[in-house]
DNA sequence: CCATTAAGATACT
DNA sequence: AGTATCTTAATGG
């Protein structure tokens, strides 16, 4: 029954390794807002997502919480697979941006299965190797301590899982989402609205064709 | 209607 | 870039 929802790995995984997934794996169904990990909880299982898509986000000692990346379909956590490895504390939060289903693998599957199947190996690495990726490019933004470019990466990134152009959020979700404030947001989107870049709405955005086309920052 | 909330504007730090 | 404050505009009872 639950195996329709298997689909969207069904390109990734060799069909011996899908029914181990079947047979041990956890089917759990989230909701918007749901806190699906959290700061210091112990990780028993690694999520991989089948539908919708997840926040996840890090938070220093201050209180200051910023957005890492997200997570859509056939995406998984790093952090959860590295602290189920180790038995270790989250070092981070993920929280549903919208409904969704999750398959919960136990942790002691992971070790076996990368000596078992070949198409786990290479997504785990894989994995590592783009959540990696996507970690240096926010260190880039950071470290250049260039706003402009984080709300522009974060408008993206975003439209990108929401597969549309249209970006549905509150200017006051993007401050807290980077790490700042709501004026600031205002100012930069304004910015960008003025040069035609995109069209600010009430809790929408929508980007136009030029906004994605890499050109220096606006100010 | 009114209450709530998002967003625009301005001025100051 | 961040804070404080005020105004205006949408939204949902």
């Amino acid at each position: 029954m639950q195996s329709a929802s298997l689909s969207s790995l069904k390109n990734l995984f060799e069909e011996p390794l899908l029914q181990e997934m079947l047979q041990h794996g956890e089917f759990k169904d989230f909701h918007e807002g749901d806190l699906i990990i959290d700061y210091g909880k112990y990780i028993r299982a690694m999520p991989i997502i089948l539908r919708g898509t997840v926040k996840v986000y890090r938070m220093e000692k201050s209180g200051k919480e910023i957005l890492l990346y997200y997570l859509s379909a056939a995406d998984s956590c790093s952090m959860a697979y590295s602290c189920c490895m180790h038995s270790r504390k989250s070092e981070v939060k993920a929280i549903a941006e919208e409904d969704g289903q999750l398959l919960a693998i136990p942790h002691q599957k992971l070790d076996e299965w990368l000596c078992k199947y070949a198409s786990w190996r290479s997504y785990i690495f894989d994995s590592f190797i783009h959540r990696f990726n996507e970690l240096l490019h926010s260190i880039d933004l950071i470290a250049f301590g260039n706003l402009d470019q984080r709300v522009k990466n974060y408008l993206i990134d975003k439209s990108r899982h929401a597969q549309s152009s249209v970006v549905k959020v509150s200017h006051q979700q993007i401050a807290s989402d980077l790490g700042t404030t709501r004026v600031v947001v205002s100012r930069i989107l304004k910015q960008f609205e003025n040069l035609n870049q995109l069209i600010l709405y009430r809790n929408e955005i929508k980007l136009l064709r030029p906004f994605f086309s890499d050109d220096a920052a606006v100010t």
